[in-house]
DNA sequence: ATAATTTTTGCATACGTAATCATTTAAAGG
DNA sequence: CCTTTAAATGATTACGTATGCAAAAATTAT
């Protein structure tokens, strides 16, 4: 009940000063003489001052907010960003306001209205798309917005996501060289662009290689959906799979590999095959999936994945920002990072791979 | 670069109004009539105005910010409760503050400095302790501060909980029910109040039925940690493990059941009694642990776990929050939710158990 | 219709700080 | 020691909104 409220007035008058005196030891580059700094940094721990930062956000227009508008949250490759991006703004002087548009869903643009609301320097969106007004909007008022772990064309927004076009090549190229013949893919939501290019990667090194897609499902980056996915590709009937581009009925029967879009998925696809189709992996099917989140190296799962590499895609969405924050108007810029194939026990290792 | 700020002031003009009519449109419980609300509506949606959070905040004293302080991300069980908090609070129309204690261990006092720096409402501490004289400023600051699953005797702070001691309880009852005579437990980070209440609670179910503990090793709440715990423990020779009360050398030998202080130390627990020794879970080992995080549920672990109702403590932390800062000066509240065994097959269950 | 009451409105001020500007003080140069 | 230049300081203003107060308008009661 006691507001107790520390203002800059209070310490100029005890440090016997002005108050202007006291901004300016809180101001980084402003000039003051060591006396008075000395004076001001006595009076100022006396009465335990702390600038504010609103009313200074409000004077210089600079709230060191960082607005961040996330979801699926239950994919562990979120959590460990959020964290990375945090702590890394937090030694830049940043601080990161979140919004959950999952449970909201739909209504993206109203949640980045709100993030507007509070002034913030700039907008970290990740996994969700943003509706083009919305995007003019925040060009409009001056405030960078970057892009994590999703694409927009068009829009010239920046994003920074992984090479996922050669991320699922690379998974193409890895189960072909393994011997695999009837490789099924396991799709996210399709409306995701990681998840598009990702296919197309994928589809395309099969191609390139005369081999195309036994099969396909899709899982919507929805573990329930995954399994019901690999129910629908691995029954025996395949009732319900779409067989593409199947030769001959000799070659029918179940996929022998597949490439799931995500590891949040591939868990789930692996549970299933083992533990409700009776099926090994790697002995029957190969897995391979994409992320590398920290429980795709736990021994149960043991997943042969893709790795995105989470670390400098946070720094590079870090970098961006600052640079548009500080340096104003520059160009948006698209960043893919490289993604190596992280060799685990789920997928047929080929010979002679990576020697 | 086009810096637009669209304030009260112009919308005020356009609609032929004051300022203050336009404020009062916007705030709830203001007086103000039909004719004027509509005049300012349409003049405010031309612009596209939107009330300025900051500057609101500073006049009225209200942030609509509530700080949220957070490590150990890596455990699935925050990334769900931010996810729910902060769900909550948006529909309250409040935003959560994000601030990373993890890495930056030890002087989580300067976080919670920084917090109050962006004149927060209130204060979430998850997981963390704080210092008595943090606790102090923040009481006399007026600023409610909730512990989110850690208590902290005798600083008056409120915090939610499970009722660790009780679920300790019950996970002893289950275990001894199963059968099992030779029990281990695989303690988390001895400075927290859960890990501590947890281990209380089951040493002193054993006790109340005559048994003891087997064996103990610290994991910190780290996986690394607990598998080099569980090695220890499940080492053959048992040369550096502590063996509690072992009453004759007949008995000696592997633990049949282990407790584990969470679930994401009892992931690593299983993997390396299953991948590493050999050991079948849960014909050969019983294992239980605490929190049920939704990997728990997962058919690799389909671990038996007491339950640690997320939606309940957030839903109870969001209530006391509201009442500290609405009614002012309100009592202090420690707040356990009860804890459930979820049976799943990591462990034994005893026959006739929860018919 | 007039008085009494309630609701609405505009004016002025306050929130806590940064930035501009003019002024004073200190330092440097000869 | 005096002049020139640089550094430091204080008074003032501005940021965008909410609120107390008094005046005006609308409503109700008489």
């Amino acid at each position: 009940m006691g507001k107790e409220k520390v203002t800059s007035q209070q310490v100029a008058e005890l440090a016997g000063v002005s108050q202007s005196a006291v901004s300016r030891v809180y101001t980084p580059g402003a000039s003051a003489s060591k006396k008075t700094t000395a004076k001001v940094h006595k009076a100022a721990s006396t009465l335990g001052y702390r600038p504010n930062v609103l009313a200074r956000a409000m004077v210089s227009g600079k709230s060191r907010i960082i607005g961040l508008v996330v979801a699926y949250l239950e994919n562990q490759f979120y959590p460990d960003a959020i964290e990375k991006l945090s702590t890394q703004l937090q030694e830049k002087g940043y601080h990161v306001l979140i919004f959950m548009a999952s449970k909201t869903a739909g209504n993206i643009d109203s949640v980045v209205e709100e993030i507007l609301d509070y002034q913030v320097e700039g907008i970290i969106v990740a996994s969700v798309a943003l509706s083009s007004q919305l995007a003019d909007r925040c060009r409009l008022a001056g405030i960078p917005i970057v892009l994590f772990n999703r694409s927009q064309d068009g829009e010239g927004l920046s994003c920074v996501t992984s090479d996922n076009f050669s991320g699922g090549a690379k998974a193409a190229r890895f189960l072909l060289a393994g011997g695999h013949k009837k490789i099924g893919y396991i799709a996210g939501w399709e409306g995701a662009s990681t998840q598009r290019d990702r296919e197309f990667g994928f589809t395309a090194a099969l191609q390139q290689a005369g081999a195309s897609l036994y099969a396909r499902e899709v899982g919507d980056f929805s573990m329930e959906k995954a399994s019901a996915a690999t129910r629908r590709m691995f029954s025996d009937a395949q009732s319900s799979t779409v067989l593409i581009n199947s030769p001959d009925a000799a070659l029918r029967g179940i996929p022998d590999a597949v490439f799931v879009a995500n590891d949040h998925m591939a868990f789930a696809v692996m549970d299933t095959l083992r533990f409700e189709l009776g099926l090994r992996v790697p002995e029957d099917v190969s897995v391979i999936s994409y992320d590398d989140v920290p429980a795709a190296a736990w021994p149960a799962y043991n997943l042969t994945t893709v790795r995105q590499r989470a670390d400098q895609m946070v720094q590079e969405t870090v970098r961006i920002l600052m640079e548009q924050i500080h340096g104003d108007g520059l160009q948006s810029q698209q960043i893919a990072i490289g993604s190596p194939v992280i060799l685990r026990g789920s997928a047929r290792i080929p010979e002679g791979w990576d020697l």
